[in-house]
DNA sequence: GCTTGACCTTCCCACGATGGGAAGGTCGAC
DNA sequence: GTCGACCTTCCCATCGTGGGAAGGTCAAGC
């Protein structure tokens, strides 16, 4: 089949799978005559399984190394669970991060009029000379 | 000042400093005949901003916005609420995709042995036809 | 006054992932 | 044959934060 359909059938764009092809994630495709290039229903296995590691937020390198795993049958699942940890162990990091963010942003919202007065809690906060507060 | 004490009191680096200052979001900075910056108390106050911002994971075009109503003295508290009721949501959005991932990974982790046998939930799972589980 | 290391300037490129769009070729239904 | 959909490659962009090259400036120390 061509990319377009492979897009269609697997979820990741075409561009994307040009690009994921350019950037060696892909090996490169089969192509007609004319230059199109051909997708088998294997291919598309594979598209699916990047997409699902995307959605999960894997990045692109750690996918690739997923794929090999998936790939080879004498992988250990430690190796696959090591990444999959780093993985939650930053996800971890970014959503204490958004939390703390979130608190601040939450208080100081609280604290504002909202009205037409130009005094604002929020601007005074970022305005301060200390830290902000982180808790 | 010279831009590097400037970076070194705001916590905002020279390298920014002068993107903010190419991008619009930092007015052009007085110069010396030979051409370097010069910064005043007042700037490292903006930069201080800026930065304290930034940590809120406001976007560069937030925090103009911010910073041009924190300069005008006929601003309306409202306009600095929304702004900040508009990141809050995001952030929020963010928070939620994140939690539902690091579920989805927390459980696939949880049912990997993480040993030197080949079987692995992981890739089985990111390998199905169907749609990861969302809850 | 000269030396030299730190600092400054502009410019170009890169990162990561996902595009948009231009220019030109191919395909297949009608 | 026509024509719209699809395909190709290539170049650029987004967003925020850099690295580094090439060359100029500053000022402490000798």
């Amino acid at each position: 089949m061509n990319i377009g359909t492979a897009a269609e059938r697997s979820g990741v764009s075409a561009k994307m799978i040009r690009h994921y092809e350019s950037i060696g994630l892909l090996p490169p495709a089969a192509r007609t005559e004319s230059g199109y290039r051909q997708y088998s229903d294997r291919d598309v296995h594979v598209l699916h399984f990047i997409k699902q590691a995307r959605s999960l937020g894997f990045s692109i390198a750690d996918i690739k190394a997923l794929v090999d795993l998936w790939r080879n049958p004498r992988r250990s699942s430690a190796r696959v669970k090591s990444l999959a940890q780093a993985h939650l162990d930053a996800v971890d990091a970014r959503l204490a991060e958004l939390k703390a963010i979130r608190k601040t942003l939450q208080n100081l919202i609280t604290h504002c009029h909202g009205d037409e007065r130009p005094d604002c809690p929020i601007l005074d906060t970022l305005a301060a000379p200390n830290e902000l507060p982180r808790q």
